[in-house]
DNA sequence: TCACATACCGAATGACATTCGCTATTGACA
DNA sequence: TGTCAATAGCGAATGTCATTCGGTATGTGA
């Protein structure tokens, strides 16, 4: 009954945030310049989210759900296990995580200054790991169960250390030389897993 | 000439952030707060720092050096690389960067907010970098020096994947998990030039 | 003892996120 | 097709901070 909320106006926000989030990062932009780049009100915003907090989230997702995607169908796409590896790796961590023309800082903010009762939907992270959890197994076959959770533990947890460092740590850090570092590290997992089976061959 | 700076107020500042800063985190912790806590007047804070970010570095950064130089005594410690290697590990990712009770999460939350004008010395990170490059020599001697700096650059992407996650991350991430498969992954490092060793004997 | 730089203080200021009171619309139902 | 209650939408508060300002008082070097 009474009013409905306009899809057109709800679509207004969320893209002025995602531009001006990209633009300014989420501390910086306020919701009055996403009112104003929006076409409403500072006030109207709030009766299509419940916070700034939430808006945030509310352009993460779908932005990251894209990316993640497209970076597996980038994977699957490659000939060899070694290929969709360093695909996996350096989409992730170099063009996702790394990217600052994305939403990674935005989230990384928003998490930092989230107050007590600014929560959110963990299916977005469930997802996310399900996917790598996944991409894992086409790039390391025939390796073992715990390997593979082992592994994408791993990878997002250099996810949100990059994604901490994208703009906060300084240039002192280089994130590639990380990047680099911890594809040698895999393949130290999968090389060690190649030197066993011949010293022990078994199948 | 004129008045000095009493070293008293500074520490009393100093004192109560860091309390402040632990009990609260660093968004949560207002100067007034401080100032209260310091017995001094709010405005006096700026007399001593130029802003909220330099008290959360001047907080930090003596915090940080003396965890690491206690881990460096424990590594040190430690008879085996074997064990060197876990101590390492173990006590930078779950003592130093998971310590909920610990000042890592301030910087989190300082650089996340950090605005343009913010900055601070590259020291701290620059001689935590070292310290850590030098333990890793102690846990993997005959290690060539591409892989200590590989695995220098990987921990220290740990360590900040770790801080980020510390209370921003929901639950269904678990942060040992992630250490635990890091280890793992530097084992396999390790094999590796065994088996290799083993393989291509060469010495 | 004098003079001045400045520690120290209480009261602004300016930015925001969020809330409030009100008006205008609109969708369900008679 | 008219009525009306829920609520979209708006402009003006509110409340919370970090930071700045204007003034006063004190310690220090001369």
């Amino acid at each position: 009954m009474a009013r409905q909320k306009s899809e057109q106006v709800r679509k207004a926000i969320l893209e002025a945030a995602h531009r001006l989030f990209i633009e300014k990062g989420y501390i910086a932009t306020t919701i009055s310049s996403i009112a104003r780049a929006a076409g409403t009100s500072q006030s109207n915003v709030y009766v299509y989210f419940a916070s700034k907090f939430e808006i945030a989230f509310a352009v993460f997702d779908p932005w990251l759900r894209t990316k993640i995607a497209a970076l597996e169908a980038n994977v699957t796409a490659q000939e060899t296990p070694e290929e969709r590896l360093r695909t996996l790796i350096d989409g992730l961590l170099r063009g996702i995580a790394a990217d600052r023309s994305g939403q990674t800082l935005t989230l990384v903010q928003a998490l930092a200054t989230a107050k007590p009762g600014d929560e959110y939907n963990p299916d977005l992270l469930i997802w996310t790991m399900s996917r790598i959890h996944h991409m894992i197994g086409s790039a390391l076959p025939n390796s073992d169960p715990a390997e593979r959770e082992a592994l994408t533990h791993s990878l997002m947890l250099a996810f949100d250390g990059i994604a901490l460092r994208q703009n906060l740590r300084r240039e002192e850090i280089k994130d590639s030389h990380s990047v680099d570092a911890l594809y040698m590290m895999v393949r130290a997992l999968v090389d060690r897993r190649a030197l066993t089976r011949v010293q022990e061959p078994r199948d």
